[in-house]
DNA sequence: CTGTGAACAGAAAACGTTTACTGCATCCAT
DNA sequence: ATGGATGCAGTAAACGTTTTCTGTTCACAG
């Protein structure tokens, strides 16, 4: 094998000169190459750590040189290149938004609040969607430990089994010892004692007040259109109808405390497939407000009026809750201030020690007209 | 003045080594610093050369140096940096997004779209909101040019004033200098023969067919809820408005050609107002669904149904259009694509030489629920 | 044996910045 | 006059890669 030569103080001798790229003649037609502060530098005859300095403004440059600078700057177009800067160690990471898909009205306040609070704080917001594959959620946490992302927010529910620890325990790794922080926001952790931040809202105290309000208004029997079980915030959704069955000593009868997805085609079937069975319940607790959108089409169809007949509750605060016909009682979940918070968390800590860090977001019931209160 | 000397042929004389970072201690708590290239080559006794060759798999390897820097890969966490390998010229550049705001349901369907062509592509998407700031939309420019993006996309509506087209003429020539490409989404071209791609949609002819279907189910009298005068897109679908009017020879009443926000609470107070003072009126013609939103709650308040008193027709198709109550005809902009084919255009031509580029993308009538065909 | 070519490894030059040193006037206090 | 600040400018190292040269080794044909 051949021995690789430690000896790195001998005398610079005339190589050859590789250089991949040669510039192109300008004229050529070709796109010019950028100037450089080399250029600058040589237009304005001044050397090229004048040019820097007066461009950073930190150190003492002569009005005279500052101003040929500056011309020679206007006149070449020169931008500073953030490549090379971000080499010499001067550009602080992007914050990155790992999300399932932006288009969702909640997930878009997600993305929304964390793009304002990393431009505030001077930085820039990578998106990327990993439409629920895990194969790609990998490819992009290592791709943004390339890119020395300075937060990595893996954004929305998941199923958290053993493969899903395992992952993010990988992650959490990975990315501190590249200097970048994870963010799970909306997730749980997996484990405790890991450099990771976690931001969370309150979906079983939402589903408390929900359920407590259609309680506190008469209703004893409330059909629940839960998400999937297995999924994160669809067992602390679940819990918090439970909790309030419980807290108010309403009984609780197992056919009306169904699962399915979160989806508007979930809510309509099983709220329909409720009222052909002849259930017995004057009230339906949404577990999102998709679902509560089927909820309510479902019932209109089997010519149940809203709140008339039956009282419905939501879970999101979509922006259109507040426009259908009732206008939706529904619980309110804070998503823009959920990922200003990642990403505030995530930037304040940036030069800090690892360790966990957990924050729970309150909710808060928004009262409508879709909930009649009954009297017994 | 101190001349710049010019000569870069002189012996490597050794000066004093400033090197502005020190290597961290390591057991010290703060944070390591990320391994790079040299650390693996010396732990995997090799050089670096053979390590860059080994990851980036373009140059013949013997199985047992492959081994052995896999191994020192693995074990030193080692990830490249993307910066150095953009500085050798080896990173396409990121896909910008500047935007109003990503909330908008049209606008989030814009972005998910960029995100997608530009992931497909093997790119990064970075998102900024400029919430309708100038000076904002300048700075990010400013940043983009800085950042090599590959493209900057702006979007959404503007009003094509002097002041635009100076800006967006100033935009062009800057991000062509510095080799990325100006797309504008849904935005007039400032000026002919500028180094612009140009995508947008058929604001018109979408009018004129929402219109014309208004016209051929039976209805003489549409009220027109158009957005504001000046800004481009409310302009181009007044027209279509106008035309579809002119083409089946109904009388155009100026009363019901009225001009307002792209706001549910526009489209709410015109439609009031509208009804309070007694204007004849059998059809609403919303230039958004937003604002067919507040026209549905005005008609209802109003105790008019729809569509049996009055038809509505919108523009958008925002996901919730199917779910209200009628479910809302109206045109289906093309969002998504429109993102895709801005990201697709600018990359492919990415190479190439300047010039313009302009597409428009098609509208679509949906029609659904909220017309009722009026026979005299 | 010796010449030839293939296969593989290493040294070092870019890439474009920032900034630690060094150096040179100039000015002011002694 | 002299010594020390002070203000400003230039030189070149370092940041972490990629890739061009320049070997060196080795197999094999002549």
């Amino acid at each position: 094998m051949t021995e690789n030569n430690g000896n790195s103080e001998r005398p610079t001798a005339r190589a050859g000169r590789p250089g991949q790229r040669k510039r192109a003649d300008a004229q050529h037609g070709a796109k010019e190459r950028p100037s450089t502060i080399r250029d600058v530098a040589r237009k304005a005859g001044v050397s090229v750590a004048t040019v820097s300095r007066t461009l950073a403004g930190n150190y003492p440059v002569s009005d005279e040189a500052r101003a040929r600078v500056m011309a020679a700057v206007a006149s070449l177009h020169y931008v500073v290149n953030v490549h090379a800067k971000a080499l010499s160690g001067q550009v602080a990471g992007p914050v990155a938004l790992v999300i399932k898909d932006i288009t969702g009205p909640s997930l878009a306040h997600v993305a929304a609040g964390v793009e304002q609070e990393a431009a505030d704080r001077g930085r820039l917001s990578l998106v990327c969607a990993t439409h629920d594959d895990a194969t790609r959620e990998d490819a992009l946490v290592q791709l943004m430990r390339e890119q020395h992302a300075a937060a990595v927010l893996l954004v929305g529910g998941v199923v958290p089994d053993a493969a899903y620890e395992r992952r993010t325990i990988g992650y959490a790794k990975a990315l501190d010892a590249a200097g970048s922080r994870l963010v799970l926001v909306g997730r749980p952790a997996p484990a405790p004692d890991l450099p990771v931040t976690v931001v969370d809202y309150d979906n079983r105290g939402g589903a408390f007040q929900a359920t407590s309000h259609l309680l506190a208004s008469g209703h004893r029997r409330v059909l629940f259109l839960g998400g999937e079980t297995g999924l994160s915030s669809g067992d602390e959704r679940r819990a918090g109808y439970r909790d309030a069955l419980r807290a108010h000593g309403a009984g609780q009868a197992e056919e009306l405390d169904t699962e399915g997805t979160y989806t508007r085609a979930s809510g309509y079937a099983r709220t329909r497939d409720a009222v052909r069975a002849g259930l017995d319940f004057t009230a339906v607790f949404a577990a999102s407000d998709m679902v509560a959108l089927g909820a309510l089409a479902a019932l209109r169809e089997a010519g149940l009026d809203v709140p008339g007949d039956v009282s419905v509750v939501g879970f999101d605060d979509v922006p259109f809750a507040t426009d259908l016909t009732p206008s939706l009682t529904t619980v309110r979940v804070p998503y823009e201030e959920l990922g200003r918070t990642a990403v505030r968390l995530a930037l304040e800590r940036e030069r800090s020690l690892g360790g966990e860090e957990h924050v729970v977001l309150g909710t808060q019931l928004v009262i409508r007209q879709s909930v009649r209160r009954v009297d017994w």
